[in-house]
DNA sequence: TAATATTTTGTTACCGATAACACGCAGTTA
DNA sequence: TAACTGCGTGTTATCGGTAACAAAATATTA
């Protein structure tokens, strides 16, 4: 059977009551007590009835995630994001609706988790009127967590220049978002702070794309660079060129990629990469939302994290 | 504001317990009364109180998405599942917690949609007291929504037999899982219809193994193959090996994999692959979860989809 | 010691839905 | 016409918690 708050009063012999107060506010109930009600709690394994705390306190106890891109082409990471975040809701009793643009009803939840924004979804989420944290970095205010990008790039950058590659070519995503600009921004200062002079390529985020650039240009680019790209599918479009042009990678022609999930395993040889920290992502998107839904009036600090060099056979 | 029964109630000049049943049970409630009930409730914007609801039927109007293989490695290809899952929940107002190995708690939901099971899983599934459903086909009658294994190696097989392949080659993960059977059955029943010899190899499941295979026995294969993979990620490394060996795919050796997410694009050239429906398979997920809640008397016809032949660039 | 302040605990009402029962009002039947 | 069906609708109680208030117990003060 199901114990609820009651049964564990009369255990206890007081009031429901305080029972809830013993989990809610326990500065107001005597220690003795206290004990007496989480002894009885764990013999009788008390589980809160979810809905029922949520009907009260007029919450749902439910997040959306919002998926904004189109999900054919979703990157795997996602699901490890989702992980992370599902499994710190969850101690909170909260659950979880997947939201995709075929589908973006809103309402019915305490709060948004929103990945995959760009520019053009500023509109609608200014508009919002639940509290939400984006997944990655924009330029306007919103609350966000994310990958530090432009350290990302500093060290994958700060690498290739301890490997004695003599050039360093940085292969970016061609579009406009505060992400793509740090991870130029991370590339460019190593550069600049090596008094080395930057060079930028971008490209669509296809691997298919980097490749033929390699096919076609490596001849006119030296010996001894490294491609320093802004995601694994960019580098493994240049790993694949390299390899096709030349046989080998790594000690003439070098790829770091970003990202670390999934793509970077299945290139040959695996890519060495900036890997971002999925799972802690998760779990911090879940603590600021949390925040936020329970203490509106405090402002929060945006969370960047810190990435990790993963090292690869597509470097020296 | 928020709308409740109550509000449609007096709006409609009845009682919330006719509204109630006019969204529960129409049959009980006349034609003209409905109408105008209906009516209220759009124009009101009505959305209904899924705590509430959850606390009086004594329900939590949750799904728990087990993932038991090791999330490191997980298939991208659960990201769409869940969003198929997910989107046909959320209409019948139920949200999901994703748990992990890491993560095993059970109880708290109405349900659990188990994917990733392996033979070591038997044990402690038989054993749970909610009604779930298996994503996989399984030998021990879980009710189950997978993909028509069979019919899906029976359509490579076939599709390369009408590409002139003389020689039809199966490559098959080493598990001795139903869906791996499966798969090596639609092989060999093709097979021995066309009076062809089977020949099976089986790898763990992995693109370098496959890979590794192919550049140390290509020479040992007559041109004119084709091979038909259990999984795109061997597909992947037969394509890579072939091409690395012999400098191009697709005529002299052929390669078709299975599942059609993700890898599949990324392959250089693209896969022909048996593309798994996972947006579909995932709406079946949720159809036959929630009709084993609803209906826990009735017993439940299995759930084999049908695969899509994908053309891509690895076969001639 | 009486009056007052401060903890600590209990009581009541309510969140928004639904099941079970009660009731009123046709249409049948005797 | 009285008793009997049924259908359609309203009333009441309830699910398991929590806030707000009330009351009791204890501590502090004059």
């Amino acid at each position: 059977m199901v114990t609820t708050l009651e049964d564990i009063a009369k255990a206890a012999h007081v009031s429901k009551m305080t029972v809830s107060r013993a989990i809610n506010h326990p500065e107001q109930v005597r220690d003795e007590l206290k004990i007496n009600i989480f002894k009885v709690m764990h013999q009788l394994d008390y589980r809160p009835n979810v809905a029922a705390k949520a009907l009260v306190r007029n919450r749902t106890q439910i997040i959306k995630f919002f998926i904004l891109e189109d999900i054919d082409i979703t990157e795997p990471y996602y699901m490890k994001l989702m992980v992370g975040l599902a499994e710190r809701l969850a101690k909170q009793q909260y659950s979880l609706q997947l939201m995709t643009d075929r589908h973006l009803d809103i309402g019915g939840s305490d709060g948004y988790l929103i990945t995959g924004m760009r520019a053009k979804d500023h509109e609608w989420l200014s508009r919002l009127e639940l509290p939400f944290v984006t997944f990655g970095e924009n330029r306007w205010h919103f609350n966000f967590v994310d990958t530090n990008n432009e350290l990302g790039t500093q060290m994958a950058t700060q690498y290739a220049f301890s490997r004695h590659y003599e050039h360093i070519i940085f292969i970016g995503m061609a579009v406009q978002e505060p992400y793509e600009l740090s991870r130029e921004k991370g590339y460019t200062h190593v550069m600049q702070a090596q008094g080395m002079v930057p060079e930028i390529k971008r490209f669509n985020n296809h691997s298919r794309i980097a490749m033929h650039y390699i096919q076609t240009q490596l001849a006119t680019i030296p010996a001894n660079t490294c491609f320093v790209c802004a995601s694994d599918r960019l580098a493994f479009g240049v790993e694949k060129g390299i390899l096709e042009v030349t046989g080998s990678v790594g000690n003439n022609y070098g790829v770091i990629g970003f990202d670390g999930v999934f793509l970077d395993q299945v290139a040959t040889p695996k890519l060495t990469t900036i890997e971002q920290p999925m799972l802690d992502l998760g779990t911090r998107c879940a603590d600021m939302l949390l925040a936020k839904i329970n203490h509106p009036e405090q402002s929060l600090e945006d969370c960047l994290l810190k990435p990790r060099l993963k090292l690869g056979g597509s470097t020296r």
